[in-house]
DNA sequence: GTATACCCTAACGTTAATGTCAAACTATAA
DNA sequence: TTATAGTTTGACATTAACGTTAGGGTATAC
């Protein structure tokens, strides 16, 4: 398959795809032609990745995964130490946003949002 | 006011204080010796930038919420503005990262994470 | 006088994940 | 045959908000 096909079969761009071989997460053949050639084990790891990176895993952490995938001796203890890693990080993010979003739920129904200067929010932020 | 007290002061670094300086956010005079010597406003303003940092807005909204408070003429309902598009961002920010941790949690629900290669995690992940 | 800490400018480094561009080769269709 | 589209490598650009380093001057305490 040429890297425009791997592009449009998973949604990604043709730079995205040189991009994950660059790292080595995936590997091609050469045409005659010097155009990349990817067999069906490339489209498998693209796809994962792409699938991953929906997900909110880092290209580094597909790397991990891809690694694991490759490895038939793993544990699959392993693979959910990095998931819970995961969803412990998405955690402390989401509970870091509701707070910020709780101070600007409180300012914002204090200001009355009209022509007049006065503002409860410029007010906090200064005091 | 040398530029390590107000960094002291607000808690920022003075790289950070230079940095807002670049940016046009606060202005400084030099002394003989050609430190920077900071006002009172400078410091209201750094101060006021910190603050609303650490509620989630960017530097370049910072710049427009010190454009609103230096400006009398100011209608409140233009920092309400900013304040709720923040928000919003803020909201779709967090149901992002809810869906993600769905996805997280039911994955690692299904993987045994022991010490056999068998994992539901990268089946997932590869149909 | 010397050690230490502070200040200055200028400019490159950081992080992630591509985007974009140049210059050239290749393929395909009319 | 020529126009258009796809591919190649290589390398620089992008975003945010500073961090870090180099190479220098300045201040203060002992």
């Amino acid at each position: 398959m040429k890297i425009s096909e791997i592009a449009k079969e998973t949604g990604l761009t043709v730079r995205a795809v040189r991009y994950y071989e660059e790292l080595n997460l995936i590997k091609s053949d050469r045409l005659d032609n010097n155009y990349r050639d990817y067999d069906k084990e490339a489209l498998f790891k693209v796809s994962f990745i792409s699938r991953a990176r929906k997900l909110g895993f880092s290209v580094d952490e597909c790397s991990s995964l891809i690694k694991l995938f490759n490895d038939n001796n793993r544990h699959s203890s392993e693979v959910i130490k990095i998931a819970k890693i995961k969803r412990n990080k998405l955690n402390d993010q989401i509970e870091e946003l509701q707070d910020l979003k709780k101070s600007l739920d409180w300012l914002i129904k204090k200001c009355p949002g009209d022509d007049k200067p006065n503002c409860p929010i410029l007010d906090e932020l200064s005091s």
